[in-house]
RNA sequence: GGGGAGAUACCAAAGUGGCCAACUGGGGCAGACUGUAAAUCUGCUGUCGUAUGACUUCGUAGGUUCGAAUCCUGCUCUCCCCA
């Protein structure tokens, strides 16, 4: 019998942690996180990250593990993501990963091509001239090194562009070559479980839980970020709004009124991500005993 | 009771005779995205729709005009000031 890699994935704020817990000591396993920015041990309160009570009852991987400081990627996270499920399949059969980050998640189902790792050096010179010459420059370079790759992407976003010419300039061979969508092989199977639920009722239950993120001290802890604002870990809901507070730029209401939607933005973009993926099978939260069914069935 | 201001699409708010299906912002909807992804980027938002197209809109009922969200009159409602 083959292991299963169980994936519970869902927008922001469904109520995934809960119901992984319960399904990982259903099927008596481990979890393995796959939520960017629970990955950073400095934040806590912003990210929701697992508490400690829930924490103790299931083990838990990848739950602030790195630093905000440290640079991280989902190319990281395929590689530890590789290593430990190796691991992990040693002593289960099943292995329950959860989480919302779209890419991350397919890094781990192997749906990421392998690309070499970028020259540092190499992306500073291309954010600089992007800084300083603006998209049409990086445009002009990117339709040199590599004309089709050109002719596909949205030339309006220049993370695209720039992610592209880095890889163009460190390997010496156009981007798009890397591209193959061959992916990597996994030796276990994936059994895709998404949470969904009526869009007003997620809404309320976003703008519910950004208050409760308020009490618990959102505030204090973003402040505890501010010398560290400039890390692309911090680049997140729930700390930019407040950066912004803190700058006198908007009121401490308006903050916590663009963290609502921003969260719900974000979380309208996960569903977007998913749309597509024809291999998850759909729950609304409270239907529990049917997840645990539609999985057992599989995995016997 | 007297005087003044105003009613515009989901909300806010421009528009004050034709270039208006109506600026802009918010909210929302839809989408893209193979390595910083809670990031980054795009489209739509009166209805029908392939539409440079048709139809119905700017409180309400009439009127003026070739033509009205824009001018005039009545009505309804809201707000402010004086009593």
């Amino acid at each position: 019998m083959k292991n299963t890699l169980i994936i519970l994935l869902g927008p922001t704020g469904i109520g995934k942690t809960d119901l992984a817990i319960d399904i990982a000591l259903y099927f008596n396993t481990e979890i393995i996180s796959c939520d960017s920015r629970q990955f950073y041990r400095e934040m806590s309160t912003g990210t929701a990250v697992p508490s400690p009570g829930q924490l103790k009852k299931v083990k838990h991987h990848f739950i602030q593990h790195i630093s905000v400081e440290d640079y991280y990627s989902a190319s990281n996270f395929e590689q530890d993501f590789t290593e430990l499920s190796r691991r992990l399949f040693r002593h289960h059969n099943t292995v329950l990963m959860t989480g919302g980050s779209g890419l991350y998640i397919d890094a781990a189902c192997g749906r990421i091509d392998n690309i070499p790792d970028v020259d540092p050096g190499v992306r500073e010179k291309y954010n600089r001239k992007y800084e300083e010459e603006g998209l049409e420059s990086i445009r002009q370079a990117l339709s040199v090194l590599d004309p089709d790759y050109y002719r596909k992407v949205d030339l309006r976003n220049h993370k695209r562009i720039l992610r592209a010419l880095e890889i163009c300039e460190t390997t010496g061979s156009p981007y798009s070559r890397f591209l193959q969508r061959k992916g990597r092989n996994r030796d276990f199977k994936i059994l895709k479980t998404g949470l969904r639920m009526d869009r007003q009722e997620l809404y309320e239950r976003i703008n519910r839980r950004v208050d409760i993120m308020i009490d618990k001290g959102l505030e204090e802890e973003a402040r505890s970020m501010l010398p560290y604002r400039h890390n692309n870990a911090l680049n997140t809901v729930g700390y930019k709004e407040f950066f912004m507070y803190f700058d006198g730029q908007i009121s401490r209401d308006k903050a916590i009124e663009l963290i609502k939607r921003n969260s719900r933005r974000y979380a309208k973009r996960q569903m977007t991500w998913w749309a597509k993926d024809r291999d998850i099978e759909w729950f609304h939260p409270s239907q529990k005993d049917d997840i645990l069914d539609y999985i057992r069935n599989d995995i016997l």
